[in-house]
RNA sequence: GGCCCGUUCGUCUAGGGGUUAGGACACGUCCCUUUCACGGAUGAAACACGGGUUCGAUUCCCGUACGGGCUACCA
């Protein structure tokens, strides 16, 4: 029988969780609904210097608003692993006994070098030459373990309460290869590979240590996580193979980055390309520094994650916008590409205008009410969903709306001067004078009447220019149809605004 | 520097030993439209370079270049 598919989203909470973890977080979920499975929210919160209050609160707030829930986790309801921030569990002494299990097969050791010492070290390293200082299979003979001390010492050391970690103790010459999902077989020889800390000289396990043993503890199938990691995946390789759990080890996947839009590097969390880099609003207590979500700028969590998706990943075939189903059924990893994806801000806004022309006018006026509210203004609903209907093929954000016609609202102060410029002559006034005039004999008020009217306008009194008519009842060259407007504005309103405008050139 | 990973239009990508190298975003042109858009059509635009292997490489292999990641008692 096939394993239970389970995968997890595993963030430390030290900061706000920016969209290239949100990535990680949605492929893993697909794939684990895919396949009917399990997707788990661990926080792995082992650096307590780095420890950020509301951290833990925002990622739970982030996957719930992208709709990349967890169905066990922190936040989620406790499922039979709880508990599942690593701080609590090592009160449970469970990375504890791995360790114990390392040093007793062999594997691992005890350290008592200080911060100090091993700065020391370093820079001992370098002065001779060496290209890549670290503690290694050759340096640690020179340094103070327990693979060097004498057994006697070593004991009285930490019975009296020395500070010391636990490290991993890495062969001096063994290729290690390991399979990826994504980017097949990686070979590293042991000789690059560092005698990584396993525990810390706070009791504490560092990541390496714990993400193995929780994975393996709560039955992870597939462990998914940013190329950034590729590098130390051998010495992870070997935590599993030590520990005899080589053939219980999860399939690991490693992600592409997500670049900067522009330039080359990583995207960072201080991009300015003008678009978030969080799903929600982040506040930074560390450096007060606040940064907005794509939620308070107008993004729907549809649109974001299927952009998001589409990032690194396709489908096989030429579909752009799916639904969360749509991209659960079709997703695989096998289909993620292994390069670096820059982030494209043009196409991002693109993907909320899609969804954007989804929604029925009502949902729109829904969503608009309170941005007018917040102006100051109040319309009546039939107004609103005929204003929503009217702007929302030229808006890519709900927030955006009011902005792309606010004359639909107050009347103009000034008018569109290129437009004046090149089509107001002498006989304008006069022209539209009369147009008014006819405007105001009109029993029936809509958009054939009007239009009606301004045919049968010209014929009697001349050519009249349409986009004059639009600058001077709005003030814009542009905008949405003009006697669509002009109907929901209403006789009385249109007429006032055409009569100020005439008054005014 | 060392190690690891990568490289198809400006960007996201499909494809893969023989193709007019396909789609999307953005951009240009045209059509529709007495306004403004949407829409439709269309155009420009790519296999990093050099060696192999092969009848034939963009595709497979090796180098080079370029880019990225890692190089902590951080994740």
């Amino acid at each position: 029988m096939e394993k239970r598919v389970r995968l997890r989203f595993a963030p430390s909470p030290t900061g706000g969780l920016h969209m290239g973890g949100v990535r990680t977080a949605l492929f893993s979920y697909l794939y684990a609904k895919k396949h009917g499975g399990d997707f788990v929210l661990r926080i792995e919160d082992t650096d307590q210097t780095r420890f950020v209050p509301g951290a833990e609160q925002y990622i739970i707030d982030s996957l719930k608003w992208c709709g990349i829930e967890p169905n066990e986790g922190v936040g989620f309801g406790d499922g039979p692993y709880a508990p599942y921030r690593q701080s609590e569990r090592k009160e449970q002494g469970i990375y504890k006994k791995y360790a114990d299990q390392l040093i007793a097969g062999g594997h691992a050791y005890y350290a008592f070098d200080t911060p100090e010492e091993l700065d020391e070290m370093r820079k001992r390293l370098e002065a001779a030459k060496v290209v890549a200082p670290q503690y290694n299979a050759v340096t640690r003979q020179n340094m103070r373990n327990s693979l060097t001390l004498p057994e006697d010492e070593v004991k009285k050391l930490i019975e009296s309460g020395v500070p010391h970690v636990v490290r991993l103790k890495v062969p001096r010459n063994e290729e290690i290869r390991f399979h990826d999902i994504i980017r097949g077989w990686v070979t590293v020889n042991s000789s690059q590979v560092d005698d990584k800390v396993l525990l810390k000289s706070d009791g504490m396990p560092t990541y390496h240590l714990a993400h193995i043993v929780d994975d393996i503890e709560m039955k992870i199938t597939h462990a998914v996580r940013g190329e950034e990691w590729l590098p130390s995946a051998p010495s992870h390789i070997l935590i599993y193979r030590y520990l005899g759990l080589e053939d219980q080890m999860p399939q690991l996947a490693h992600l592409p980055l997500i670049l900067k839009p522009d330039g080359n590097g990583k995207l960072s969390k201080r991009d300015k390309s003008g678009l978030p880099m969080f799903p929600l609003n982040w506040h930074d207590p560390r450096d007060q520094t606040d940064y907005v979500g794509y939620k308070e700028s107008g993004f729907m969590p549809e649109a974001f994650i299927n952009m998001l998706a589409l990032l690194g990943w396709n489908p096989g075939d030429n579909r752009e916008i799916m639904s969360k189903q749509e991209l659960i059924d079709s997703f695989s990893f096998e289909r993620v590409n292994k390069s670096g994806a820059k982030f494209d801000p043009e196409k991002t806004k693109w993907f909320n205008q899609q969804y954007l022309r989804m929604q029925s006018d009502e949902q729109l006026a829904d969503a608009v009410t309170p941005l007018l509210e917040a102006k100051g203004i109040k319309k009546d609903r039939a107004f609103v969903i005929e204003f929503c209907r009217l702007i929302k093929e030229k808006a890519h954000f709900v927030n955006e709306f009011y902005d792309l016609g606010p004359f639909f609202f107050v009347a103009p102060t000034s008018y569109d001067e290129k437009v004046i410029a090149k089509k107001w002559n002498e006989s304008s006034k006069e022209l539209f004078t009369k147009l008014a005039a006819k405007f105001e004999g009109l029993a029936v008020w809509d958009t054939h009447s009007l239009h009606d009217a301004f045919q049968e306008a010209q014929t009697e009194i001349g050519k009249l220019d349409m986009q004059l008519l639009r600058v001077l009842t709005t003030g814009a060259a542009g905008g949405p149809q003009l006697f669509d407007l002009l109907a929901l504005l209403g006789k009385e309103e249109t007429i006032s605004r055409l009569k100020s405008a005439l008054s005014k050139l």
